[in-house]
DNA sequence: CACTGTGAACGCCTTCACAGCG
DNA sequence: CGCTGTGAAGGCGTTCACAGTG
């Protein structure tokens, strides 16, 4: 169900934290929440949240609130989060290595189904609960699964190589660990996790003390 | 050397991404170049990266284009990476073990100096070139070497309190890894690590497929 | 002549205030 | 009466076009 209308990107940068934060409130057995709580939990103004989740219909109910769950669905549908998206690792070293295995424990929606990499020691080991394989079987292994969404975590000079045999193959996303800027389609979405980026941004912050900012 | 006036955040974001660039066209041994050519490399539009850069002062030759050298160091002072960032990591399991030893390799201008741990089993364990330490000893630790960032990687449930810990321990930025909303002061900088966020983006693009989009 | 620096126009997100409803 | 949904106002970053300069 694609919107038809250009929803900003900034609302859907916040999506994915609504939907954090709801998952806290509904275990917490919350059945009824205010834009304005929400608000302080998720640390955005209550008119953010509200124009934000008006850009989908009626989620709430005028003089009420909203309800957890069905937000909490509402968002996760949205998302896409209403099916399952597999994808496959590329680079089994320290850091994939330690992403696969953190993975088994929170990616509710994500499941990691394949682990490559290039290094012949490395293939064959078994990571978390997949067994990593030579990149020669990369190409076959998303076509045949259908894979849309790939993690990076190969060494800068590899990365961009990798990206684009990774579009090659039919990947629409990824999530890049690789110090570099990638350089893909218009029609391939890139999310940068080279924290280095984050940790220089920290750095401007705290270098020229102005009472910013926060977070996300 | 603070800024005076308000720099839009969307600026600071991008400055890593030059920064990052420009060490790549630098190791090319190319000396000189222009908004245009730098906008290619970062998948930036060169009117945005020569307003980005304005903020800070002249740093280009009309006609000309940007010194390599001199606009990297220049971003690097802005950034504030003319001195060191000794920086904490709270949380030896699979994911900050992980980061620590991923450190190594990158960082330039961060230095991973403490890890702590809760768990005794992890106490004392070498993970790089740290040594993990007891929680008990972090607040002291992190007054006396003054280190103004952490890195959080511990389990949801704890991530809230050992935040507000480390807050009033003095830390000013955090890079959190935890899969939760911090709540910390207007003064202390938070920067969410959390890879579920940007899968959940991806997916979000990868189900609604206009013609989007663009990393970072 | 090439490319930066910049004021002005534009467009978009955020903020605000209140109308609409339960 | 409370809180959402929303049009309108405002603020801010981006785009544009060109003046400025080596």
């Amino acid at each position: 169900m694609p919107f038809r209308i250009k929803i900003p990107r900034s609302t859907i940068d916040r999506l994915p934290l609504y939907y954090r934060c709801l998952n806290i409130i509904e275990e917490h057995g919350i059945e009824e929440i205010s834009s304005q709580v929400l608000g302080v939990r998720v640390g955005i103004d209550p008119s953010v949240i509200r124009k934000d989740l008006a850009w989908f219909g009626e989620l709430g109910k005028r003089g009420v609130g909203y309800n957890v769950i069905y937000l909490k669905n509402a968002i996760g549908r949205i998302l896409g989060l209403d099916k399952d998206w597999p994808f496959i690792l590329v680079g089994a070293g320290k850091l994939g290595t330690a992403l696969a295995e953190h993975n088994q424990k929170y990616g509710r929606h994500f499941h990691l189904v394949g682990i490559f990499d290039r290094d012949p020691d490395k293939v064959g080991r078994r990571v978390g609960e997949c067994q990593v394989s030579p990149v020669e079987d990369m190409a076959a292994f998303i076509q045949t699964g259908d894979i849309k969404i790939a993690m990076l975590a190969v060494p800068a000079e590899e990365a961009q190589k990798v990206a684009h045999e990774l579009v090659k193959c039919g990947i629409k996303g990824i999530l890049s660990y690789a110090p570099i800027t990638l350089s893909v389609p218009e029609d391939v979405v890139v999310y940068n996790a080279d924290y280095n980026l984050d940790l220089q941004r920290l750095a401007y912050y705290l270098t020229n003390t102005s009472q910013f900012s926060w977070g996300e």
